[in-house]
DNA sequence: CCGAAACCCTA
DNA sequence: GTAGGGTTTCGGC
């Protein structure tokens, strides 16, 4: 057996920080505010590097800090690369330090760039016996491929790996003629002119034709290629350019002439420098990774409090304390039917109690009923700071578990880290397992651990005291020191304020919410569900007759096959994996067939049926004999509210078999009704509101309706001559702009060419300067700070604001417009809940707030009340957050929800 | 059993 | 074009 060759990894520095700079979300910070998204992704792309290529020799190369000899070639030599972002420049700096810590060698050479170090190393290792494997997605760098040298590269998650087979894939010329190819096509990232007009497909066709540079420039005119008239004269006057150019981009190989294999031997070893510098950063789970003697062991306090003195005891601390955590176990989630197993508290770094009171097999627990004499007054009292993870679940255990007077609370850690980072990705995971990892380098302990999961999962009443004690504790004491941590961040992001006004105080409101729940009409239910299940099965014999065959008809793609395979109908658009068969094609094609009506018609049926009208019913809750959602305050980015198992903002509406769900949904008794009461246009009136556009506020008080005003100013019609299709093109538009509208979707809508829709645009534009100005200013707003924030201070960030991918960069741009806009829209109403739950409590309603859609509320009272109510909910939703435009609350009553 | 894709319901 | 949740199919583990 042959020893294996030397392997010499190249890394390009700068190329893989930048990747890894623009690469994962710019928002990672350690808790001192330090930016290390940079940092982390170059640790995670070299890690991986490491692994899967096994590589023992490696070294990273950087470009020097001072000019280099192109620069003195051509002085316009990346010229205009902006200043390096000061975020990014320390975390250059960071990642040198890391590489010292992990003792990777380091190489730059004076007046040399990376590029060029490398391109004389990769040679050296093949001269010195060995490969070379270059890291890096400069294209400059295809030109060293040869036999033993190969380039890779991070492409969409995966290594590309590119051989000079794979150079020639993928840009159609050898190693060889890339320096000529640059020199042809320029290169925008190294301001590399090139020769105007000759892109890619021109510069391939003539390096194939004739090999090199300057058999392209002396051959004989006209070049036996196609040229237009432009690209030949352009070839003709701009040859001094290209060969400028072509010189610019060759990598000179001489700048290194020493070579010892035994300077780039590589091992990843766990140093002590190596921690210090993970824990600084607070890279926890490499931390961690490191494993061994390594991972401090917590020595930490934890009791079982089973006896009231003990209990008085420790009250006592706390009230001293002033500040505690609080956390619940109890034998299940669903809070109807949870019993509570035990408290526990902390209010002391790595120090808790645990007092258990449901535990199936304890030697001795406090009652209920004496835990609560204790705690109940201490969980009720302003003077202590009670924090939770998760506050909304234990406070509907611990009230029913008769816990009164803890509406107020000081700190919820996961709503508190829900508005630090909004976003929804595995990185900001909101589980507190995941944020002790995370922000405190402690890996807790996972429930499955104490109770398993599947089939043989068994509750936490029957673990043993000792076990779930130990679990509770650390629960309560992380969720404390994850407190102590975020808070000061919390202040720091200027959204104290939102935390403290808004999003706590709202947890009750919500929990108050969830628990009345709404009363279904089973026997409509019933009843519609087996007049569909008919209609379905009608519908399913029809369209397997004139399909001539059956087949699956919840299959798209079985779907697909009988409209464009057998009945060849025309395919209107494609998707991943085949032809589309949405609502859209359907609808194109129902003059064609007789097929595709019936498809629509069974699909809406199916949906209302399999979506709604059958699982509602199963969800009613057997305790109470209702429905009860869960609000979660924690998934939208915008600070809007989801609603979960079931889902009830998304109730059909839009046609009248949807209406008839609605139908469903009943007061809780006679002589009760259902009332809603909705924003009108309120992401309009935000709209004018923030922009100041003179033309929409004008609009909203003249209280004309909004859509015809701008169907007259963008059609220059009059009020009265303004067509219903004039007035829901201007409403299509007005939404457009909420959503950040682009030519190419609106001609689409419309029906018209991209350039007609542009005009629209601009009208739209001509007569709403204002809007304009806002849009771009919020946008610009965006590139600077890399956030936007709604009037509460409510902050989304934007990382992708200033990609050079297009794609990318407008679809931040729509979210920076939008989300000042719906996040607004979600404080006030959330604001309005807030006020309207005191009056109903305060001024002794009977009426209940049961439900909220975003911008509307709907309530459940007794019809004596219907009056009264209606005013109060008017005047809190309309005063909730004053605009410099009015705000219009539409009321309606029913006596179920599609009366509403 | 899980995840992606396609589809469709809401504001 | 923004923001969500839920269902079904289907391929892979």
């Amino acid at each position: 057996m042959g020893k294996d060759k030397n392997k010499l990894v190249l890394i390009d520095g700068h190329s893989t920080l930048h990747k890894a700079y623009h690469g994962i979300d710019q928002s990672l910070t350690n808790s001192r505010g330090e930016p290390t998204s940079a940092i982390y992704g170059f640790l995670n792309s070299f890690m991986r590097l490491s692994k899967e290529l096994e590589f023992s020799h490696v070294v990273v190369v950087f470009d020097p800090p001072t000019k280099t000899f192109r620069s003195e070639m051509y002085e316009e030599y990346k010229a205009h690369r902006p200043p390096m972002p000061d975020d990014l420049r320390s975390q250059d700096k960071r990642v040198r330090e890391m590489l010292t810590a992990l003792n990777v060698p380091m190489i730059m050479i004076d007046r040399y760039e990376a590029d060029d170090a490398i391109a004389c190393l990769a040679n050296l290792a093949l001269e010195n016996g060995g490969e070379a494997i270059v890291v890096s997605s400069d294209k400059d760098l295809l030109q060293i491929v040869r036999p033993g040298i190969t380039v890779w590269r991070e492409h969409l998650q995966r290594l590309e790996v590119l051989d000079t087979d794979g150079v020639i894939k993928k840009l159609g010329v050898t190693p060889e003629q890339v320096p000529a190819y640059l020199g042809l096509v320029g290169d925008a990232a190294d301001n590399i002119p090139g020769v105007p007009k000759i892109g890619p497909k021109s510069a391939v066709n003539l390096l194939q034709e004739y090999g090199d540079l300057e058999s392209i420039l002396t051959a004989e005119e006209p070049w036996r290629v196609r040229l237009n008239k432009t690209q030949a004269a352009n070839l003709r006057d701009h040859s001094e350019d290209a060969r400028l150019s072509t010189e610019l981009a060759t990598l000179k190989t001489d700048c290194i002439q020493e070579f010892d294999w035994n300077t780039f031997a590589w091992k990843y070893e766990p140093t002590q420098a190596l921690r210090d510098f993970y824990k600084e950063l607070e890279f926890f789970s490499q931390l961690n990774s490191l494993g061994g003697e390594s991972v401090e062991e917590r020595t930490t306090d934890y009791r079982n409090i089973t006896t009231k003195s003990d209990l008085e005891k420790c009250a006592a601390e706390i009230r001293k304390a002033g500040l505690a955590s609080i956390d619940t176990e109890t034998t299940e989630l669903d809070p109807f039917l949870a019993e509570l197993v035990g408290i526990s508290i902390s209010w002391a770094l790595n120090q808790a109690i645990y007092i258990p009171l449901g535990h199936n097999s304890a030697d001795t627990q406090l009652t209920l009923e004496e835990a609560r004499q204790v705690l109940g007054p201490l969980l009720a009292d302003e003077k202590i700071q009670w924090v939770a993870h998760h506050w909304q679940f234990d406070f509907k255990i611990l009230s029913r578990a008769g816990f009164e007077g803890i509406d107020r609370i000081h700190g919820d850690t996961m709503i508190a880290s829900y508005l630090l980072h909004p976003e929804r990705s595995s990185q900001n995971s909101l589980r507190l397992k995941d944020m002790a990892l995370q922000r405190l380098g402690i890996q807790m302990t996972e429930i499955k651990e104490l109770i398993g999961d599947g089939d043989d999962m068994v509750t936490m009443a029957s673990v043993t005291v000792e076990d779930s004690g130990e679990y509770a504790c650390q629960d309560a004491d992380v969720t404390l020191q994850l407190h102590n941590q975020i808070e000061p961040q919390l202040a720091e992001a200027e959204m104290a304020d939102l935390f403290n006004d808004v999003e706590l105080p709202l947890i009750p409101v919500l929990a108050r919410m969830e628990l009345e729940g709404v009363r279904l009409d089973t026997a409509h239910f019933k009843n519609l569900s087996k007049e569909w299940q008919a209609q379905s099965e009608s519908l399913t014999d029809e369209i397997y007759q004139i399909a001539g065959h059956p087949f699956n008809i919840n299959s798209p793609k079985q779907v697909g096959t009988v409209l464009f395979e057998e009945l060849n109908l025309t395919p209107l658009t494609k998707t991943k994996s085949g032809y589309s068969t949405d609502v859209a094609t359907l609808e194109a094609l129902r003059n064609d067939h007789e097929l595709p009506a019936k498809l629509l018609e069974y699909r809406q049926i199916e949906k209302l049926r399999g979506t709604y009208v059958d699982p509602l019913p199963r969800m009613i809750n057997p305790v109470t004999g209702r429905i009860h959602t869960s609000y979660n305050q924690t998934i939208a980015a915008t600070g809007r509210l989801s609603s979960m198992d079931p889902n009830l903002q998304n109730i059909p509406i839009r046609t009248e078999e949807g209406r008839r769900i609605r139908e469903g949904f009943l007061p809780r008794q006679d002589g009760w009704k259902l009332l809603s009461a909705d924003y009108s246009q309120v992401e309009l009136r935000i709209l004018a509101h923030l922009s100041q556009d003179e033309t929409l506020v004008h609009a909203f008080n003249s209280g004309e309706d909004v859509h015809t005003i701008t169907a007259c100013r963008m059609f220059k019609v009059d009020a009265a001559d303004v067509t219903e299709e004039m007035r829901s093109r201007a409403k299509v538009i007005n939404f457009g702009i909420i959503y950040g509208i682009s030519a190419f979707r609106l001609s689409n809508e419309f029906k018209i060419s991209q350039e007609e829709a542009k005009a629209f645009i601009s009208s739209y534009f001509e007569v709403y300067s204002g809007v304009k100005q806002f849009i771009d200013d919020t946008i610009a707003s965006a590139k600077e700070h890399r956030f936007v924030t709604t009037m509460l201070g409510r902050r989304r960030s934007v990382p992708d604001i200033s990609s050079r991918n297009f794609n990318q960069r407008s679809g931040a741009e729509r979210i920076a417009v939008n989300t000042p806009v719906q996040g607004t829209s979600a404080d006030m109403i959330k604001l309005a809940m807030l006020r309207i739950d005191k009056r109903l409590r305060d001024e002794n309603f009977q009426g209940k707030m049961i439900l909220q859609v975003h911008d509307e509320l709907i309530f459940d009272a007794p019809e004596t009340e219907l009056d009264a109510l209606t005013e109060m909910v008017r005047e809190e939703m309309r005063n909730a957050l004053p605009l410099d435009v009015p705000i219009k609350v539409d009321v309606s009553i029913g006596s179920n929800w599609a009366e509403c």
